[in-house]
RNA sequence: GGGCCGGUAGCUCAGUUUGGCAGAGCAUCGGACUUUUAAUCCGAGUGUCCUGGGUUCGAAUCCCAGCCGGCUCACCA
């Protein structure tokens, strides 16, 4: 990459004063393109099916990026990039006379406007015939390598519009993320839940169970933190009558990065009053099946090498039958820590890390249980200790209405049957903070006494869900990695 | 945080095993070329070999420490 100093910055720098010796400004305002790249190929095509009796095609004006130059003399081809797609440029001495000489001073990268009617080359493309060019923007760095593009991750991702301009896939995904949270808002917005935004900054970082990022406000002098959640807020909203209510936003973990983990990433969470599980794992099936048809055009998405079929209903599994089904392990039969450590220990699993029940049945679930969830499915009814904010099965306390959806062996969302019992609440809340002063190495969810008072004053019945949307639009779009689905993904700063 | 792998020209990469002038393609610069499209042809210049130490007559290459990235394990969604 050339540097303010090197040689090939320098030449751009010359080119730019040339430029504006020949009264050309390098940075003007405005263009009046009349197409997209895509728009005039189309129109372009259906002029050409119809017998025309001119010679010459509507004209159009469009702009871009020019990604490639080859010059032959007193005549040149370029390729212009724009949001739409790319399209070819031809300039000829002949048409264009004195003006032709500018194109010594333009260089892959700047940006230009052409105008002129369009035909087929020899070799069939459909090409813009240049009269008139504007030089829209002129670019003082090189871009990358045509042919291998730009693969450097580390460059893909610290300077990511290099990665959009040379890797069409890097388009893509950005923009089909894009149409995916419009397909999720019009999904929601249609079944009549008004969408919300509630604090970042909270003062608790409650709503589940994650390690907080930690900050400070001076006028206050007040530690915050950042949420870990949106849940406890939106049911705030539910005990005001908002009724149904969702939120799509970033929450930060302040833990490990990975392949599926980034420290800030997007979920939406819904509360719809009145509904209970059954009704949440109903919306998710229908939900990720709409933006996988609308925005990727299919119910079936490939992953990983395997096919994965989308389409409505997904079975409903128990989670406690199939934990015994991939370990042997009833973990209703297991109900205090010890006796399950020996039970997993003798299924040679390693339970050195985790120390509570409900961390050993949690990694008794992801060693055994999620590889084995390639086609979509909802795992159901989930032991109480692991879920502090669900409400419990009528016909058995040790399980509480709960759900998680899963495909591809990943987690999408994660659902319940909320708990309004604000005194159960409480104890539920003081059961975790108890956790946290025994296992503290573990994760626990938060008190947040604001929370309380709230369901203190009634809450409805309610059904709540949260989706995470990088990792939806990783399965949707086939990607490994979260970094791919994030434009810009946490990298430790140079 | 642990383990493994990597970092060489603007980009994509050889060169490291066995220490001996810093390399190729694209891009860039000069020239030729009026339907090219990884255009072609002739000619030219690329550089903190990630950084800092060390060994050596001599280090991109070997050793040590560090930085950055990737994968993986742990943790998590």
């Amino acid at each position: 990459m050339p540097q303010p100093g090197d040689e090939l910055f320098q030449v751009r720098l010359e080119k730019l004063d040339r430029l504006r010796s020949k009264g050309i400004d390098p940075y003007p305002r405005n263009y009046d393109r009349s197409h997209m790249a895509k728009d005039a190929l189309e129109l372009f095509e259906s002029e050409e099916s119809i017998e025309s009796d001119s010679d010459d095609s509507t004209q159009v004006s469009v702009a871009g990026r020019i990604t490639a130059m080859r010059g032959l003399g007193k005549a040149s081809f370029l390729d212009l990039l724009d949001g739409s797609g790319k399209i070819q440029g031809m300039l000829r001495r002949n048409t264009l006379g004195e003006s032709y000489e500018i194109l010594k001073d333009l260089d892959i990268g700047d940006w230009l406007g052409i105008k002129g009617p369009m035909f087929r080359t020899r070799t069939g493309e459909i090409t813009v015939e240049v009269r008139e060019f504007e030089v829209l923007a002129k670019s003082l760095r090189g871009l990358p390598e045509k042919f291998h593009g730009l693969t450097d991750t580390e460059t893909r991702f610290r300077q990511r519009y290099l990665d959009l301009i040379a890797n069409p896939e890097a388009r893509e995904i950005a923009i089909m993320r894009s149409r995916a949270v419009s397909v999720i808002r019009r999904f929601m917005d249609g079944r009549d839940f008004i969408e919300v935004e509630t604090p970042m900054l909270v003062p608790v970082a409650a709503g589940g169970m994650a390690h907080p990022f930690e900050t400070h406000h001076n006028a206050l002098n007040q530690d915050l933190f950042l949420r870990i959640a949106t849940e406890l807020y939106l049911k705030k909203l539910i005990v005001g009558g908002l009724e149904r209510v969702y939120e799509i936003g970033r929450i930060f973990r302040n833990e490990g990065i990975d392949l599926n983990h980034n420290p800030e990433f997007t979920t939406m969470e819904s509360y719809e009053s009145f509904a209970d599980y059954n009704d949440v794992m109903n919306m998710v099936e229908e939900l990720v099946h709409t933006v996988a048809t609308e925005v990727f055009g299919a119910s079936v998405v490939e992953y990983g090498g395997e096919t994965i079929d989308l389409t409505p209903p997904w079975p409903r599994l128990s989670l406690v039958e199939q934990i015994k089904l991939h370990s042997g392990i009833d973990i209703l039969e297991c109900p205090d820590t010890e006796t399950l450590v020996t039970e997993m220990q003798a299924a040679g699993i390693d339970v050195s890390a985790a120390t509570s029940w409900a961390g050993m049945v949690d990694k008794l679930l992801s060693d055994r249980v999620e590889p084995h969830l390639i086609q979509p499915c909802f795992l159901v009814d989930y032991p109480v200790a692991m879920s502090p904010l669900a409400k419990k099965k009528p016909e058995d306390d040790r399980i509480v209405e709960r759900f998680e959806a899963f495909a591809a062996g990943m987690e999408l969302a994660n659902a319940f049957t909320e708990l309004n019992d604000p005194v159960e609440q409480r104890s539920r809340f003081e059961d975790q903070e108890l956790q946290r002063t025994q296992l503290p190495g573990e994760e626990w969810d938060r008190l947040d006494e604001d929370f309380l008072t709230a369901v203190e004053h009634g809450m409805p019945p309610t059904g709540g869900l949260g989706i995470g949307i990088d990792r939806l639009i990783m399965l949707l779009s086939g990607q490994q990695s979260i970094r791919e689905v994030v434009l810009f993904p946490q990298l430790r700063a140079t």
